[in-house]
DNA sequence: AAACACTACAACCGCAGTCGA
DNA sequence: TTCGACTGCGGTTGTAGTGTT
């Protein structure tokens, strides 16, 4: 990455040192996530807030999953995006160990960049697809809400279920969506059987 | 072996929302 | 009520690594 250097402010800029990692890494478990703005003066590190805050939550951060997408999370976040669009971070939370970087590079490269997959990308996901939904249809009840367990706020949330428009009925999250009329829907296998993450 | 294409990842920027003085 | 600082989010860009032709 080059042309990097420093900002108008003084702060550095550019990829991060594993000696400033560890200041970083340091500073949060002293004083805990947040107040970014004082890292820079309590740390010694020469970094902006935003670029502290930006490392940790999606490099530092423990419990963050690295490496590939595998087929069930590309599975949930298809439907999440179909659900939400490019809402990164909402997608992210149901995602244990992802960020929202993540998901929003993952959907460029695989979905954004060509317009559309490649003919291998769309193999993949057709396998990816099958082999996720292992054949189940869709089994939520059209009529009663649905409360499913989400690992991340590790307490159950209600869902509605709502028809799809090609007349399946999906579980539809309360949380973050505004009004019934802005729906879409989940399958319900990525409540089910996607939680199940097993990676 | 070289050139090119694709993918993964890291990091910056700008904007909008929130909150406290 | 207003304003500025701070925070979080989404968009974008750049580089390195890997695969393919």
């Amino acid at each position: 990455m080059a042309g990097w250097g420093v900002s108008e402010q003084g702060w550095k800029k550019g990829p991060w040192t594993p000696e400033e990692d560890k200041l970083l890494t340091k500073y949060v478990s002293q004083y805990g996530e947040g107040r970014w703005s004082s890292v820079s003066r309590s740390s010694g590190l020469n970094r902006s807030g935003k670029s502290c805050r930006l490392r940790w939550v999606n490099y530092l951060r423990p419990g963050l999953k690295r490496g590939r997408i595998t087929p069930q999370e590309e599975g949930i976040i298809i439907e999440l995006h179909a659900l939400w669009g490019n809402k990164w971070s909402t997608i992210a939370r149901y995602l244990p160990g992802r960020t929202d970087n993540d998901i929003k590079n993952y959907w460029r490269t695989h979905f954004r960049t060509r317009g559309k997959p490649s003919e291998k990308q769309e193999k993949k996901k057709n396998f990816s697809q099958k082999e996720q939904n292992g054949g189940n249809s869709i089994q939520a009840d059209p009529m009663g809400d649905v409360n499913i367990f989400n690992p991340q706020s590790n307490k159950q949330e209600s869902v509605i279920p709502y028809p799809t428009v090609d007349n399946q009925f999906l579980p539809m999250m309360y949380q973050d969506i505004t009004s019934r009329s802005d729906i879409i829907a989940v399958d319900e296998y990525l409540w089910g059987g996607l939680w199940n993450l097993d990676i």
